[in-house]
RNA sequence: CAGGGUGUGGCGCAGUUGGUAGCGCGCAGCGUUCGGGACGCUGAGGCCGUCGGUUCAAGUCCGAUCACCCUGACCA
């Protein structure tokens, strides 16, 4: 991407109304725009980003076997109705619009109702399960306060996955499945060694529900680790019993924020009971389906990660998920010509700062827009017949010369 | 929802006892600059969140309302 040719503009200060860290260098960056409390467009880095974020988790739930799809946002309230979950009491944070035609509708805060609904289409014998499908949609919640930026948003980007089973077993062993996958996708996001599975209240269906909860100043959540941070807890379960159930009654825990990135919960039969998911066994007998969900935050992931890795100069992204890997700089006639050389062919992995201007701002936006590495080629690179690579994370530079630059860049 | 704060060009801000809006950044043109957010000159851009009231006159005073931020509560 030309940055001459972009409409996005990086900004020196920051919109008074983003204070969070997030939002504020994401905004200054130009990665996002807000159109009100908790409401943000996804500018072409920030979806960039978004989008890199979404083919780690593809790629690592498609290996299980799971099926993407995309539900629609708008929501009929019959199933809903179904399981009580229409009713404002029991889910307050419901938007709901009304039909020209007369009738009421929602826009999805989730989907179990209507994928559960949709799979009595598709699912009638034993043979037909497991079945894991997911999506990446848009959800609506209509939240009290929006706050600290694109983490706790209005409406935002959620990967949400459900499965099917005969079996509660077989229902357990993909539930640890997803598990694995999730601390795969979380190392290959960079964050693995400061998110952490995480007890948490499982309501009346099952004793605990896990939250992968990433340790952040801005986190929302409170949770409890002990020493070796083995057992973490979330503060809605630390509690003396839950300790004796963990056997962990002898050990200190101590008190840290956390941001919640993605929650799993083996909801067995709470909407298939309701919603009627039936299929017939081997024995001809009629039973009901065995249902698990499991979610990850992409857009907060996105904030989480922009907060994470920030520094004093700016964002700071790990190359898994960057917008571009590098961030090119011509300085000078000779190194412009050499610049356009090597972003020829490397359009996709380069952000080409090809604007009218000085070296200087040019430096200070590749370090705020967090790219990876900077490419500068100058009469005084050239001199040497090489190129400057700076590294975003350690500030460090070094040659290279420009035959490799050519070769294996 | 409770408490606190803020709304003035794209962004950050100033605006005195009410008298018809200004600064910095950014933007446009010209010139000088060109490896760490340069400089000079010229210029464009705002019915001051919205509605109502007081007044000869309202960015400024009064009332209402909306939005945004922070803390808390809430978080299926």
């Amino acid at each position: 991407m030309r940055l001459s040719k972009t409409f996005i503009k990086t900004l020196r200060e920051a919109p008074k109304d983003e204070t969070a860290k997030n939002g504020e260098l994401l905004t200054r960056a130009g990665y996002i725009h807000k159109e009100m409390a908790g409401v943000y467009d996804y500018l072409p880095l920030g979806l960039r980003v978004i989008e890199n974020i979404k083919t780690i988790i593809r790629d690592e739930l498609n290996k299980l076997g799971c099926e993407e799809i995309s539900m629609t946002t708008l929501q009929n309230p019959e199933p809903w109705e179904k399981t009580g979950r229409f009713s404002d009491q029991e889910v307050d944070i419901w938007f709901k619009t009304e039909l020209a035609s007369g009738g009421e509708l929602g826009l999805a805060p989730t989907h179990e109702e209507p994928i559960v609904e949709m799979m009595k289409s598709y699912v009638s014998s034993y043979k037909d399960l497991p079945i894991y499908i997911y999506q990446f949609q848009t959800k609506f919640r209509n939240e009290l306060r929006a706050k600290s930026g694109i983490l706790r948003g209005r409406e935002f980007l959620m990967k949400d996955l459900y499965s099917f089973h005969t079996s509660e077993e077989d229902l357990d062993d993909f539930y640890q499945k997803v598990e694995e996958a999730y601390r795969r996708i979380f190392e290959r996001l960079n964050i693995a060694d400061c998110t952490y599975e995480t007890f948490a209240s499982g309501g009346i269906f099952s004793k605990y529900s896990h939250e992968f909860q990433t340790f952040l100043p801005v986190g929302e959540d409170t949770v409890y680790y002990n020493n070796d941070k083995s057992v973490v807890l979330n503060k809605e379960v630390y509690n003396e019993e839950v300790l004796r159930d963990l056997n962990v009654t002898d050990e200190k825990f101590e008190e840290t924020t956390a941001a919640e990135i993605g929650n799993i919960f083996k909801l067995k039969f709470k909407y298939t009971e309701p919603l009627g998911l039936k299929y017939v066994d081997e024995d001809n007998s009629q039973k009901t389906v065995y249902m698990g969900c499991y979610g990850i935050g992409v857009s907060r992931l996105m904030g989480v990660i922009a907060e994470k890795f920030a520094d004093e100069k700016g964002l700071n992204w790990p190359e898994t998920i960057a917008p571009f890997r590098y961030y090119l700089i011509g300085i000078g006639e000779n190194g412009e010509k050499e610049a356009e050389k090597f972003y020829n062919g490397r359009e996709e992995l380069t952000l080409f700062d090809d604007r009218d201007k000085r070296p200087g701002e040019k430096f200070q936006d590749s370090e705020l827009m967090g790219i990876p590495l900077r490419i500068v080629i100058s009469d005084k690179t050239l001199a040497e017949n090489s190129a400057e690579i700076t590294d975003r994370k350690t500030g460090e530079s070094w040659k290279v010369s420009l035959e490799k630059l050519f070769d294996s860049f």
